[in-house]
DNA sequence: GATAACTGTGTCTCACGGACACAGTGTATG
DNA sequence: CATACACTGTGTCCGTGAGACACAGTTATC
């Protein structure tokens, strides 16, 4: 367990003493990691087999192995590749001012992310070995709340909380599976309809509530509700 | 697909009619239920096999397939019986007073059966189809916020919110198989440090904000300034 | 040129989810 | 009361997926 942790950071920050000797590789790391996102966003985690991603590089299953320890560390690597390069250069602004439009800009980034990839909010789930693109990402969001009066705690929660509430609202949009929820939308829309109508007595508070929802506003209102609050608690430090 | 939901959400709400001949059954979809949470509390979901509930019960495999359609309906089952019957009875006080402080310890509570039941994490991705207690738990949230001068589309995306929000603090003590981590937190916290330390010029910011971080804190953290925006959005009504 | 490190492959094993047929058991109907 | 029928638990079988392992071919170093 502490050895495969261990292996799994090498791998995602690349720690490879590249060989010497031997052929060349026709396969990489890089290429196996690219390979199985490809086919994670057409058809799920669970059904992303070594098999399927050796097929899409018409190689064997077993050469993947070679590159890969095994399938945790390819969905680790393929996680840190999902991510990309942080977004936002350095901005070149003065720190302490405009945080709330920066970390709202980098919430949308973050959610459009999720969106592209809807198995990563599967992998994300739990502790696990953190790559570099994962790290800059973190590292770019708490940047947005330099200079303000809050202590370092106090800014990797912040950061900690808006990034939980994009992965939560993003869940809405994704199959246990982990693809896009396409037509079938409006079938649980339905039955939670029905359900509810069915037992309004028994759970009244949801019915009422339920009835006059607007749906598609969890992101936006949540994210508003959070940055209110750390501003008011910025101002309170004044 | 469209049939599993319907099923599942049959036996998620008993609606199965008993059967009138036959032997009397020596397992229930209770008995293979709380077995199967027994066993993922101890060895976590993906260690979850339908054979090792049946061994715990003393049964063979094949006999839970005549209760349990299969192990996705299992797992539903498992959810919806681990959130137990919603806390907080009815609430005799008036509505629209004291929200806050039932909204925590709402939150509390939920956080207190994520810790009982960590594989609940993994469980929850994506949507699913909802049990009962599932949703008493979101009515009596949404409850609380009831005689606020909010909508019930903002009664419903704050629950989600503080919801999410316990949620994903809850990860952080939750392996990748959704067991407890045990003794092996001091090894992530180590290799996170050892990382930052050796990429310090690279992540500036988040390198000295966890410097002066203070654990356990994420939670009561997130938590006070997402009820802080929603106090700030009701008294912005009057 | 020999050796050693390395790559990709074919074969094998094990574990898991689930289909299916069967024998035993209890209830309703003739 | 007998018999047919619904239901339960079981044993056997299959498909699929992760991964171990031995092997043959390839390339740099001595």
């Amino acid at each position: 367990m502490a050895e495969d942790f261990a292996d799994a950071l090498a791998l995602l920050w690349g720690l490879k003493p590249p060989p010497k000797r031997g052929p060349k590789a026709a396969l990489s790391t890089e290429a196996i990691t690219a390979a199985a996102i490809a086919v994670a966003d057409e058809i799920g985690l669970p059904a992303l087999t070594m098999q399927v991603v050796a097929e899409r590089l018409s190689f064997t299953k077993m050469s993947l192995y070679r590159h890969v320890p095994g399938k945790a560390e390819l969905v680790a690597l393929m996680v840190d590749h999902a991510f990309g390069p942080a977004p936002q250069p350095p901005a070149p602004e003065p720190p302490g001012e405009a945080w709330r439009p920066r970390l709202t800009a980098w919430a949308e980034e973050f959610r459009r992310v999720l969106d592209r990839h809807p198995w990563l909010l599967a992998a994300l789930v739990g502790r696990r070995p953190l790559g570099p693109n994962e790290l800059a990402w973190t590292d770019h969001a708490v940047a947005a709340l330099d200079g303000t009066a809050l202590t370092g705690g106090e800014r990797l929660d912040t950061v900690f909380t808006v990034a939980g509430h994009v992965r939560n609202t993003a869940q809405q949009l994704v199959t246990a599976e982990g693809t896009r929820r396409e037509g079938g939308e409006a079938e649980f829309e339905r039955a939670l309809a029905v359900l509810l109508d069915e037992h309004r007595e028994r759970y009244p508070a949801l019915t009422t509530a339920s009835a006059e929802s607007v749906p598609d506003q969890a992101l936006a209102f949540g994210l508003d509700r959070i940055l209110d609050g750390v501003a008011e608690l910025i101002s309170r430090r004044r």
